[in-house]
DNA sequence: CAAAAATAATAGCAATACTATCATAAATTA
DNA sequence: TAATTTATGATAGTATTGCTATTATTTTTG
C-alpha cells in the first residue's frame, strides 16, 4: 500500500539528500540504530563513518553537523505521521471518529512499515522520544523555526487542532491541546519506560493499547 | 518568610556541596547565568571558570561533569517548588483549592526569591523549560534513577496526584496527570516563547497568568 | 601559629567537531 | 566509447572539549 513512499523534506536541512543515493539511505538507516542503541551524545560522524564503512567527509556531505541530522530525523517522523493520519482521515466525516482515528495513528506511527526499507519506524519512534526535544530546545530554535524546521510538526498540530474544534466548538485551547496531545504520548511512553512511577502505563502488559486508551479518556473528559 | 533557605539535595549530585563555600555559591549562580545565556551545548566548565574569576579544575572539584551540574540545578528547582508547595498548602483542606494553590505555585514558581541569593529562580525556570529534559533524557537515565537523581519530581509527582485523587476519587490516571501537568506547564511557556503557533498562550499579555487560567481549564474539565 | 583544606596556575592528553586536499571510482553526457 | 562531471574515499590537519595530574599558594580551622 505504502511501498515506494518518499517523504518530502524541508531542504534546508540537509547538503545533499540522503533518501536520493546508496551511501545516504545508509547514513538515516545506521544513524537511527547507532542514535537509538548508544544516544545523540555518544554519536559522532566519525563513529557512523566506521559503521557504515565510510568517512566522516563523506557523511559531513550529506548533513552540516549531527544537529541537522537528528532535526532531518524527527522532520521525516512527524511527517510520517502526518501521512499515516492524511491518509486514514479520507471519507471519514463524524469528528469524534476522526480524534478517535488521530490518536490510533499516533500511537501506531510507532510500528515499522516496510515501505521504507531505510528506515525502521519503531526505533526512530523511540528517538523521537528520547532525543526529540534536543532537536528544538536549542539557541538556534528561533533560527530554525523561521527556516520552517518545525513545518510538519506545526501543521499537524493545526490539524489535529481543527478536529478538536468540530468536536467541541466551545473549546478554548485547541493549539495547546494539539500539541500536547503530542507530547503527552511520547512523554507518557517514556516514562513508563524509565520513569514508572510518574505514569499508570508502566502496569499494564500492552502499553501501546494502554496509551491509546489513556488519551481517548482524557479527550473525551476534555471535549466533553 | 523564606530568608536562610538551604534547599538540600542528594549527595549524589556533587562532588562538595555548593551551596556550603562562596566558590560555590558562584558556581551555582554564574553556570545558571551562563547556561540560560548561552545554551547548555556551549556553556563548559573552562568558560564558567573565566566568567568567575577561577579555574577548570576548581569547578570539578564540586562537580563530576556538566550533567551533574544541570541535574543540580534541576533538582534544586523541583525541590524548591515542592517547598513552595507545602507551605502554602498548610491548613488547606478543601481539595479543589489544594488544586488551585498546586497550579498557583507551579507558575509562581518561576518568580525570583530574594531569600537565595545565589539563585535567580526566574531563570533557573526558563533553564528547567529549555533544558531541563536533557537532564532525564540520556543513555543513563536508568542508573541515575536508581541512585534516586529524580526523587524531589517524583515526590511532588505523587504529592500531586493524591491531590487530583481527592477531588476526583474516580479518576483513573492520576500520576500521568500529574506528571503531566507539570511537562504542560513547562512546555507551553516554551511553545509561547518560541513556537507561538503551537499555543493560545502566545496571543496574551500576561502569560503566567494565562498559563494558571489554562491549566486550571483543563484539570477541572478532567476531573468534572 | 601550625596543620589541614581549598583554590589557583599550569600542563598535558585523547576525543570531538570540523575543514581541506587530492586521488579514485561511478555515473552522465557528448 | 571516450570525455567529463560528480560522488566517494583516503589522509591530514586544527581548534576546542572534556577531562586528569602536579605543584604552588591561599584560606580556614584547631
Amino acid at each position: 500500500m505504502s511501498v515506494g513512499v518518499k517523504i518530502i523534506l524541508n531542504e534546508g536541512l540537509f547538503l545533499r539528500e540522503p533518501q536520493d543515493s546508496k551511501l545516504g539511505r545508509r547514513i538515516i538507516k545506521y544513524s537511527i540504530h547507532l542514535i537509538d542503541a548508544y544516544g545523540f551524545e555518544w554519536f559522532t560522524f566519525k563513529k557512523l563513518a566506521a559503521e557504515i564503512g565510510s568517512t566522516e567527509a563523506s557523511v559531513y556531505r550529506y548533513f552540516e553537523n549531527k544537529h541537522f541530522l537528528l532535526l532531518y530525523l524527527v522532520n521525516w517522523y512527524w511527517e510520517w505521521v502526518r501521512y499515516l493520519i492524511d491518509i486514514q482521515l479520507i471519507n471519514v466525516v463524524d469528528p469524534k471518529l476522526k480524534l478517535k482515528i488521530v490518536i490510533k495513528s499516533l500511537v501506531t506511527a510507532s510500528k515499522d512499515n516496510p515501505g521504507v526499507p531505510y528506515v525502521d519506524e519503531s526505533i526512530l519512534h523511540k528517538i523521537v522520544i528520547s532525543e526529540g526535544w534536543k532537536a528544538y530546545h536549542t539557541k538556534s530554535v528561533d533560527e530554525d523555526n523561521t527556516k520552517g524546521f518545525f513545518k510538519a510538526y506545526k501543521e499537524l498540530a493545526s490539524t489535529v487542532s481543527k478536529i478538536l474544534l468540530e468536536v467541541n466548538p466551545g473549546f478554548r485551547y485547541p493549539f495547546a491541546l494539539a500539541s500536547h496531545l503530542f507530547e503527552m504520548s511520547n512523554d507518557q511512553i517514556f516514562f513508563s519506560r524509565h520513569l514508572p512511577r510518574l505514569t499508570e502505563l508502566s502496569e499494564v502488559n500492552n502499553v501501546e493499547e494502554a496509551l491509546e486508551e489513556m488519551l481517548n479518556y482524557f479527550m473525551d473528559r476534555l471535549l466533553k
